[in-house]
DNA sequence: CTTTATTCTTTGTGATCACAAAAGCATGTA
DNA sequence: TACATGCTTTTGTGATCACAAAGAATAAAG
């Protein structure tokens, strides 16, 4: 029955006031998001309806929308796959990160207002304290919202799909790297970026940004991390 | 029947080898590209199935899709519309093609070849072609090609889906902005761009990018075509 | 043993239907 | 006039089915 490898995806109970197609949606989105699902792993709707126990109906939405956000590659013959993984494809995602992340950044910080940088500190703090516990997959969901949270202050903001559909290519790797963060976290660059927040200073701030992104990701981008995950990838 | 404007979508012939939802898919993006649908407007399945005269599976597929790509706006209550827009977002619209495409452009300069160069060359000479021809809508698609051109010389290219969501989402105020072209088009920045690009000067072909996109929408910019524009949008 | 042809199975696509929620609408009340 | 209330219609959601195309497996031929 199962000729690949068996996909287990983490199960959420199901909120009734949500649609099965919503529901479906977040599951494959995370199970994607936090690499339950091998790279080049074909999907296809029945068995992904049968596991999910839902008709196929809905999945066949939630793929099309998951391939819309590149979280998932349709190929020429109509079927869905989790895309692999290159170095040079983890490395223009990286960089395209920094540029529009530091670009939505500076076109935030206008926005900030006293209730955000709360917020942002509160987010900070609980950083600090989840580093202190190595609670890792804690750090990445909270280090996301304060991203996401910083970037939101702009009320007319555009580039947030576009950046999450980056951290969703992105994927498990964004987990990897936090695995070793601490050994490299000399800096913490969100205490800089809330410097440059309080002085108003918008290119100090797009600074503190790209090199947070890109020390956060810069031993996935190593030789030996990369390989692994490329291996995985290959088939 | 038709309780708000009656929608008239510029049907294509289908290719029998395409899939119906593709060709749905292409029409309604076209449509909201060339602003055939009205901002604002709420779409219904049923209503759209019946025009293109096909049944509501397909449309249904198309629908989410083009939300999931940030051409349409799926409200609270389940229901679709054109997003609407003001000024302050096309102003962000605008900043982040300038941020994303001078990237794009950057990173794709180092695998610019021959073949492509001269690709490029060749848009280029239609584009003045066209210019001299005061051919608009030709302009525009040309324009766009040049562009597209350029960034997936990149073969690691993650950028384009990104940058495609945001000329969707510009949409009929990039064809807008091309009907005064003439007159502002006082420097012609693909010149200058092909120059960088032969020069293998990243910065000055950033400088060339951003200042083309700039010009390009700078008069839809102005007050007073944004305005009749945004009315529309009202209501 | 390898390669080609044929059958059988799986899978995406698209159509149709049932249902509950939302929207529209008319009527009634302050 | 403005706002609440009950009824009717519309609409999105999800399930099921038929079908053609793609894949896999088996058989035949070199």
């Amino acid at each position: 029955m199962d000729k690949k490898s068996p996909i287990k995806i983490t199960l959420t109970e199901r909120d009734e006031s949500v649609t099965i197609t919503q529901w479906v949606y977040q599951t494959l989105r995370n199970a994607v998001m936090y690499g339950e699902i091998l790279p080049g792993r074909v999907l296809t709707i029945r068995e992904l309806a049968g596991i999910l126990d839902v008709s196929p109906m809905p999945v066949r939405e939630a793929l099309r929308q998951l391939a819309a956000e590149n979280a998932l590659e349709i190929q020429g013959n109509r079927r869905v796959m989790v895309p692999k993984m290159t170095a040079m494809k983890f490395n223009e995602l990286c960089e395209a990160r920094i540029a529009i992340e530091s670009h939505a950044a500076a076109r935030a910080l206008p926005y900030i207002d006293n209730d955000r940088l709360e917020q942002l500190r509160s987010l900070d703090s609980l950083i600090d304290q989840a580093q202190e516990e190595d609670n890792l997959s804690q750090i990445s969901i909270l280090n996301q919202n304060f991203h996401r949270s910083l970037y939101t202050a702009n009320p007319h903001q555009v580039t947030l799909p576009l950046i999450e559909s980056l951290w969703l290519q992105l994927g498990p790797f964004m987990r990897m790297a936090t695995s070793e963060l601490e050994e490299h976290y000399l800096v913490d660059r969100h205490n800089e970026a809330m410097s440059a927040i309080e002085r108003r200073d918008a290119y100090a701030l797009q600074m503190a940004i790209a090199a947070d992104i890109r020390e956060g990701i810069a031993f996935a981008g190593t030789p030996e991390m990369l390989h692994t995950f490329i291996e995985n990838s290959g088939h």
